[in-house]
DNA sequence: TAAATTTGGGTTATCGGTAACCTAATATTC
DNA sequence: GAATATTAGGTTACCGATAACCCAAATTTA
C-alpha cells in the first residue's frame, strides 16, 4: 500500500491552471453568485423563469467582473454564430475596400458581424488556404464571402467541400457554381463607348486590364460592340493592354498619341489607368476634354481627378451590400443544389468633365448631344 | 457472454447527427480509420509516436472526406489561437484601410493571421462595444489591435477588463494607459510649415481636421510654432477648421482668398481637404503652385492630386505593422503593469509639386531654398 | 530468461456554454 | 383539501479537440 507513486510530485497536476491569463466565465459567476452555472446562462440569455432577485444578483456579478462570454464555446456547442467571414484579396485597395464596406453594412442590416481576412492576394498555396478556411468557415463564421479575383480552382473547390454556405463577389467564372454577386460590365462599358459615340467621336482607343481577371474581356467586347452598332471597326493599334495601374494607362496613352491617327477619345478598363492617361495627355500639352476625352471604370477615385472623370460607376458597395444578404439567406435556409444564384448589379455611365464633343468634329453627328455635361463655354 | 449490451440498438445515440450540415470532425476519421480520436488527432499535429500505415491511412482519409479542422474547438480547448484581431472605425476609408494592410502583413511576418472588424464608426453603443469585444477577444483573438479613433473611455475600459492583450494605433490619449503605436505628427507638421517658410512665404494658412481626433491640435500647434520659430506669427483668420473632407478643405480655401490679405501657401491638415484646396484655387483661377502653395498631410492620396501634392507623409502601413509586432509579443510575454509601451513612428516631409516660392517675393529671404522641387521656369 | 524500454495507441477529463430534461417547492383551480 | 399548474432552479450530456496519463505488445538490455 506505501507504494502510491511518489505523492510528493509538487505540481505536476496543477499545472491546469492555464499560462494564458484567466477569464471570468460562467462558472465564477455562479459560485459567487451560489447558484448553478444554468441558472447564470439563462439569466444571460434571458431564458427559463428566474427570480427578479437572483437576476440582478447575476447581472450585477457579471458587469462588475467584467464577464464576456466566450465565443468559441458558444460556437462549438452548436448554434449559429451570427458572424459572416469574408476573404478579400487585398484590403489596401479602394476597390475591395468599398466592397467590403458595404458587405459590413449589409450584414449589420441583418444583424450580424462582418469578419474579414485580408489573404494579401496568394491564398493559393495549398497550406495557407486550409487554414484560412477552417479559421473562418468551421468555427466562426456562419457562412463566408469570397472577393478575390483570380482565386484558385483548388481554392474554390476546398471551399466548397468545407459545407459553409459561401457567395463569391465579383468573381464570375464559368467553371465554378458557386453563387455569385458581380457588377454588370458589359452595358456598362457599351453606354461608355456610346457617350462617347454619341458627342462625334469616332477615333476612340480602348486599354484593357488584367488580362486574367475576366473582366476586360468583356469590357473590350461591349467597345468593339458599341462600334459595330454604329458601322465603325475600331483600328486594331487602339486596342492597347494594360494591368489596371496608372502607370500602364500612361505608357499606353504616350503609344497611342504617338499614332499617326491618335484616337480623339480613351476608353480606360478602370479608373486608375485614366489617371495615367490624364497624366500623359498633360504631358502631351493636351487639354482634357477638348483635345482628348477620357472615360473611365469603376468610378472610385473619378471624382478626386482633374478634370472630374467620366466613369462607369461599378456598384462596389451595392455588391458587397447584397452579397451579405445573399449569404444570410443561403445560411438560414439551405440552397438547393444545382441552382445556380447568380446576382447582376447594373453599372452606370456618370458623365462628368473629362468627356466633350471632338475639337475638329465641332458638333456631334449622331443623336442630339446629351446637355449633361455644361461644358464651360470657349471664350 | 450473451449478456453484451443489446448490439441491436438502432439509433437512439446516433441522434448525434445535428440539424446543422454535418462536417467532417476527427471522429468520423477515426471511425473509418478504425482508431482513436486521439490516434487521429495526433497524426494531425504530429505529435507521439504512429506507426506509418496508421499516419498514412489517417492523412489520406483526411484528406478524401475534406476535413477541416474546427477553429472554436481547439480555441476552447485552450491554446493560442494564432490570431490577431483588429477593430477598425471605417474599412472604406484608405486612411484606415493602409493601417489595416501594414497590421495584416504585420501579423503574418509572425506566423500570424489578422481577423478585421470594421464598425461603421459607431462602436459607443455599450449593448455592440460589448458584443464586439468578446467576439474578437473572448475565443477567436490571442489578443487585439485598435484603430478607433474617438472611442470612449468606457469601451476602453472594458476592453483592458477583458484581459486580453490591446495594442492602440494612432489612438493616443493621455487618460488610458495601453500600449500605443502611433504616427508623429508635431515634427512632421513642423518640418511642413519650415518648408514653407524657407521658401519664402510669411502669409499661411492652416485648415484643421475634426476637433476631436487630437490630432490636429498638435499639427496646429506646430504650424504655430514653426512660425514663432522664424518670428512669425500668423494672423488668426489664417487658422481655418474643418472636418477632414475635400468639402470643408474648398470652402476654408474660399474664405482665405477672400481675406484684404490672403496667404500664398496653405497647409492643411490632412490630404483630403488639401484636394479641397485645389479645387478652390482651380475655381478662382489660382495656379499651384505659382499663385499659392498647397501642403497636406498623410500622404495618401497625395500622389494623384494634380500638382502632385506636397504632403506630410504618416507611416501608416508601419503603423500597423509595428503595432501588430508589438501585439504579438505582449501575447507572448504579459506586460509588466504600470509601464506604458509606446511607439512614435517619424513623419517625413515629401516635397512634390505643389509647393513653391511665393510669386511677389521672387526669391526667399530666408535659408537657401531648397533646390529640391526643380520648380518648371516661366518663360 | 527476466527486467527495462520503447513503440503504438487508447482513456479520461476538460475548455465554456447551452439544449433537454428533471425536481422540488409554491400557487392556483375545482 | 387534493389535484394540477406554475415557478425557480438544478442535472446531465454534449459540441470538437487536445493535454495528461495509462497500458499492452514488441523490442532491447542485463
Amino acid at each position: 500500500m506505501t507504494q502510491s507513486p511518489a505523492p510528493t510530485m509538487p505540481k505536476p497536476p496543477t499545472m491546469t491552471r492555464p499560462p494564458t491569463r484567466s477569464r471570468v466565465t460562467i462558472q465564477d459567476i455562479a459560485q459567487q453568485a451560489g447558484v448553478s452555472k444554468m441558472t447564470v446562462s439563462k439569466v444571460l440569455n434571458n431564458q427559463g423563469s428566474i427570480s427578479e432577485a437572483t437576476r440582478k444578483k447575476v447581472l450585477t456579478l457579471a458587469r462588475d467582473l467584467g464577464y464576456v462570454s466566450n465565443f468559441a464555446a458558444r460556437s462549438l456547442k452548436g448554434g449559429r454564430t451570427n458572424v459572416l467571414g469574408m476573404l478579400v484579396a487585398n484590403i489596401g485597395d479602394l476597390y475591395f475596400a468599398e466592397m467590403v464596406r458595404g458587405a459590413s453594412d449589409g450584414a449589420r442590416s441583418v444583424g450580424k458581424d462582418l469578419l474579414l481576412l485580408s489573404t494579401g492576394g496568394d491564398v493559393n498555396t495549398s497550406q495557407d488556404e486550409q487554414r484560412r478556411v477552417s479559421l473562418l468557415a468551421a468555427g466562426i463564421a456562419d457562412g463566408l464571402l469570397i472577393a478575390l479575383p483570380r482565386s484558385s480552382h483548388d481554392f474554390l473547390q476546398s471551399v466548397r467541400r468545407a459545407g459553409t454556405p459561401v457567395v463569391l463577389v465579383n468573381d464570375l467564372r464559368p467553371e465554378d457554381e458557386l453563387p455569385t454577386v458581380n457588377g454588370e460590365n458589359y452595358h456598362g462599358a457599351y453606354a461608355a463607348v456610346t457617350h462617347l459615340l454619341d458627342l462625334g467621336h469616332t477615333r476612340i482607343a480602348f486599354i484593357g486590364g488584367d488580362r486574367r481577371s475576366g473582366q476586360t474581356t468583356v469590357r473590350q467586347q461591349a467597345y468593339l460592340d458599341a462600334g459595330a452598332a454604329r458601322g465603325i471597326q475600331f483600328a486594331p493599334e487602339y486596342l492597347q493592354a494594360g494591368d489596371f495601374k496608372p502607370a500602364s494607362g500612361f505608357q499606353a496613352t504616350l503609344r497611342l498619341l504617338d499614332l499617326p491617327q491618335p484616337p480623339s477619345a480613351i476608353f480606360a478598363a478602370n479608373d486608375s489607368m485614366a489617371l495615367g492617361v490624364l497624366d500623359a495627355a498633360r504631358q502631351r500639352g493636351l487639354s482634357v476634354p477638348d483635345d482628348l476625352s477620357v472615360v473611365g471604370f469603376d468610378d472610385l477615385t473619378a471624382a478626386q481627378a482633374f478634370p472630374p472623370l467620366t466613369s462607369v460607376r461599378h456598384p462596389l458597395y451595392q455588391m458587397g451590400y447584397q452579397a451579405a444578404l445573399l449569404l444570410n439567406d443561403l445560411v438560414d435556409s439551405p440552397r438547393e443544389a444545382g441552382e445556380r444564384l447568380i446576382r447582376e448589379l447594373p453599372s452606370e455611365l456618370v458623365v462628368r468633365q473629362s468627356t466633350a464633343a471632338p475639337r475638329e468634329t465641332g458638333q456631334a453627328l449622331a443623336v442630339a448631344p446629351r446637355p449633361k455635361t455644361p461644358r464651360p463655354r470657349k471664350s
